[in-house]
DNA sequence: AGAAAAGCTGTAAACGCTTGCATCATCACC
DNA sequence: GGTGATGATGCAAGCGTTTACAGCTTTTCT
């Protein structure tokens, strides 16, 4: 960047008029005479007038750019949100900055801190936890916040999500109805709001109710993870699992497969988090499908209506999901 | 955003310097005693003040912000890429603001001009095409522009990618190997430059060369693409396939095996570009394994030494690659 | 026709910071 | 002890916009 070529005043001088007429041309302010405007606007497509967005933002506080804080984009299920909310960030003429948080909360802060300093006019929060910090920084600038996928037990910021726990205790009936007895859950951290408050919960009523016995897992992020975990649950005799994330249950499901276990037969799997991933695999991943992409559009319309000052009604949006029986759970063929 | 509540002013008012000093202790600068130095921190703590960076961008005409263009984060080719390239920037403390141009040309000179007007600092491009719009513009604004995983004919801006020519002959030359005649390509948008320079002709040189048959398929972008294209591949009897991303090879693959067919007895796969799920399915694909994240991290660190006025001797550079046989051609077990 | 209202345009003060230049105090050196 | 050099600080002019407010025209209405 470099000090600009054409700015405002050169407009204004070749089209005869004061800056402050072409800055009311340039935003669509009605209080112009058509036919200046319409000299104005010549001038600007003759020099290649683009204005200058700091300046305006500088001037108008408003920078018209929002942040987008996940946790990792290689992870499909963010990727899938970001989608829906850089779609309609775009619609509404929003410049998005992503900041990647990778669960470490030392760097967390200073993330957060820096986007903040940019100004931006609201944030999209996706994560598994919200640390104090972080809504410390948020209150301090006053920047409306919506969640996407992600739930908060503050319930402090809007948030745009699905049933999780009737998700769940719907998978976990998939596999009871098929006979299986011994279920299991792999989560990844187990403080995270969404299991703590959903997940385990969900897992623990359905497993007492039944009278099952409790297995809970937990993953850390990568498909080995889960190939490695595939030990644990045999060695458990485990012979059905909800796991969150479907990258670890293709792990799980590549074990089982080559420790010659039949899935469905020996073993459902079921994840709750379905991605492009869970249709590639073969078999199909049965999986709880999210409509990401309508998750992350409607969080950032949330968005919009917040950065523009007007109340909502409903601050936690559970949208629907949908049990996609495919080739890992009984009676399905590969899809 | 609202207006700021602690400025520079006040934290100079606080500390009985002038903003001046207060400018100076914020950016390092070591002209101030140390004295003063930490008279104005103290203060700058007990305020919990925050530079503005939009004022900031706008006195320094730097905005320690880059932009960030891809056709679609949810294609994993250019999330794995983007990891790269935001780790390095995050390191050189710079934001990224991203954009998504889904190969629709009429939006992309707005979102780009949009990026551009936002004053940022550089640019990595990634996408198959570079149109003339969006060079016009860069150039106008004299924007740094790095290529990440991308190649343009016009050579005119620093790129960081593989040898696609000599990966590309490579893997024919596995299948040739393992005694696969009828070879087959399967690309994207045969006018993109990646395919027009090199991956088409390293096909057509190599079939050419051993007297082969061409056989060139068009895919559009979905795993459904690639399960439909596999019909036609039956029809010309190919026995071998190299296919640019690895998602439409996996929907090759699917349709092969759903036909009843043998892949690699009857099929052998490459893929030209493995991403998390080259290695996740089953059977795992043999694949043409590029450094992305190491390709975005230097693309990245091409950029901050453009930005910061530094000339760089080697533009075009190429990072190693990697051919890894798995599953999908012969003589090896499943990894 | 005259007054009030409405429409259009310009003036100038922000917005919060950086930075070249001037100023003044210190210090070293012979 | 005078002379530069050096270091620390302040002053003030930007950076390119937006937006009250005021003022001038034009329109509308009686």
């Amino acid at each position: 960047m470099h000090k600009q070529d054409v700015t405002i005043y050169d407009v204004a001088r070749e089209a005869k008029v004061s800056m402050a007429t072409v800055s009311r041309v340039v935003n669509g302010n009605s209080n112009v005479r058509e036919e200046t405007r319409q000299r104005v606007m010549d001038v600007i497509n003759r020099l290649h007038y683009q204005p200058n967005a700091v300046a305006q933002g500088l001037a108008s506080t408003r920078t018209t750019t929002v942040g987008l804080v996940a946790p990792d984009l290689t992870n499909l299920y963010f990727a899938e949100l970001s989608k829906g909310i850089d779609d309609i960030a775009h619609l509404y003429k929003y410049n998005i900055i992503i900041t990647s948080i990778e669960n470490q909360l030392i760097n967390e802060s200073q993330a957060i801190q820096s986007l903040l300093n940019k100004q931006v006019d609201g944030v999209i929060y996706m994560s598994n936890e919200l640390p104090d910090s972080t809504v410390e920084a948020f209150e301090r600038t006053n920047t409306p916040v919506v969640l996407a996928g992600t739930v908060d037990s503050r319930q402090q910021y809007p948030s745009v999500a699905i049933d999780y726990k009737k998700a769940d205790t719907e998978a976990f009936n998939t596999m009871l109805n098929d006979g299986k007895k011994r279920l299991a859950l792999v989560v990844g951290n187990e403080d995270a709001s969404i299991n703590h408050d959903y997940r385990l919960p969900a897992y623990e009523e359905f497993v007492a109710a039944h009278q099952l016995s409790s297995h809970v897992y937990h993953e850390r992020r990568d498909y080995s993870d889960g190939y490695n975990l595939y030990a644990q649950l045999q060695r458990d005799q485990i012979d059905g699992v909800l796991v969150t994330r479907d990258l670890i249950a293709c792990g799980i499901m590549s074990a089982a497969l080559d420790a010659g276990q039949k899935v469905p037969g020996d073993l459902e799997i079921i994840t709750a988090s379905a991605t492009q991933l869970a249709s590639v695999v073969r078999p199909s991943l049965t999986a709880v499908k999210q409509p990401l992409y309508d998750m992350g559009a409607v969080a950032m319309r949330l968005l919009t209506k917040l950065m523009n000052g007007e109340k909502i009604e409903e601050k936690q949006i559970q949208l629907p999901y949908e049990l996609m029986k495919k080739a890992t759970t009984a009676n399905k063929s590969a899809g």
